[in-house]
DNA sequence: GTCTATACCCTGATAGAC
DNA sequence: GTCTATCAGGGTATAGAC
């Protein structure tokens, strides 16, 4: 057991705990019980319960491509189905959930009122990646989208559905909120494949309406 | 000081503290500190700490008409336009609080993670008032909306863009991300609005498009 | 109904042996 | 680097006088 290790163990445990119980909710004896180690641990490795917050949101954001993008992306390269992919990756761990879980950003960012600054640089940064992300999607699907849509503004209106779609369907403890929010999205997005597609032939490339919606 | 005033002062003043420090992060020593009065007080009226949650969750499920909505629609009669309107109220909130404000219900959402029955019926009701009232408007919008739009799906959407929006504004301390999301459901309405309107004449009702992106 | 005083526990954090 | 023991403060809630 070397002391990255110890550390490590650390950041994952807390990641957990704040995942489920929040930050507030989680104290410093609940993250060193559930790692089995003691105070003297995590205060040689962090100078106080704030610092082991940060190094969990820079464990999220350095996690978002192999942790999240890469699994929800197994198997599917259509960019716009991309998008859709990974909401319905956050689909699942609801329903492994039993509508439990919550976007540990989101929960942050909602649960800390007057976060310091190194703590909000860390949850934007973790949105503007996961931004990007869907941006690069979007992008990728060149013009089967308008020309004068914003791909970035679009990109963070996906991350504005996933957030409150997570938001409602934990609140009532119901898929059929979240899937009720995709389908709108859905629909906006056909809306803009439509729009985009030449006049003549409706929807071009057959090959991009599948399954799902 | 009757009785009654006691007790409202102690759930408006829990309201406000809850909403800017959280409920963790507020003590019960804080409200009644706030509220000018002493720890007999509030528990002659409330059993405990969540009891008063309960009876705030209750004032804010009350005052979504009086005081959220009303408020909103002044002078705003068309009902498209009362959706918007009731998204510039929260943009208003934004604004001054310098991107500080969160939607007190969504925030109490993320931040109790297993909250008893009686606080998530509360903060579902809460939703649902809400959802409801934007479902009325669009049922009030007729065949503005395509025949084949769920209205109520579409309201609970609009829920979701307001509290993404919000949590991301807030994230950022930007009002840009606000705007964007709410640029992003404007401009799905417009489509919405254009697929519903008959073939020829493009948009009909030309009293519908007024100032307002 | 409202006050003061306080019980009792859990919090984040520290000290110092090993 | 990790342990045990402990501190000082704040948390919710209660007791009982007025």
């Amino acid at each position: 057991m070397t002391a990255t290790d110890t550390r490590t163990r650390l950041v994952l445990t807390a990641m957990q705990l704040f995942r489920d119980k929040g930050y507030n909710s989680t104290s410093v004896a609940d993250v060193l019980h559930s790692a089995g180690l003691n105070s003297g641990s995590l205060y040689h490795f962090f100078p106080g319960k704030q610092d082991l917050l940060l190094a969990v949101l820079d464990a999220y954001h350095g996690g978002i491509g192999p942790l999240l993008l890469e699994p929800a992306w197994q198997g599917v390269s259509d960019p716009i189905e991309r998008v859709f992919a990974l909401l319905a990756a956050y689909r699942r761990a609801l329903a492994t959930s039993e509508c439990g879980y919550a976007c540990p950003i989101g929960s942050l960012a909602l649960e800390l009122h007057e976060p310091d600054r190194a703590v909000r640089e860390r949850l934007a940064a973790n949105f503007t990646a996961w931004i990007q992300a869907v941006q690069d999607c979007l992008e990728d699907a060149g013009a089967r989208l308008p020309r004068d849509i914003n791909r970035r503004e679009l990109a963070a209106f996906v991350l504005t559905t996933m957030e409150g779609a997570v938001m409602q369907a934990r609140t009532y403890r119901e898929l059929a909120s979240f899937d009720a929010a995709v389908r709108q999205l859905r629909d906006y997005f056909q809306r803009l494949q439509r729009a985009a597609a030449p006049r003549r032939g409706r929807v071009r490339k057959s090959s991009s309406r599948r399954k799902r919606s």
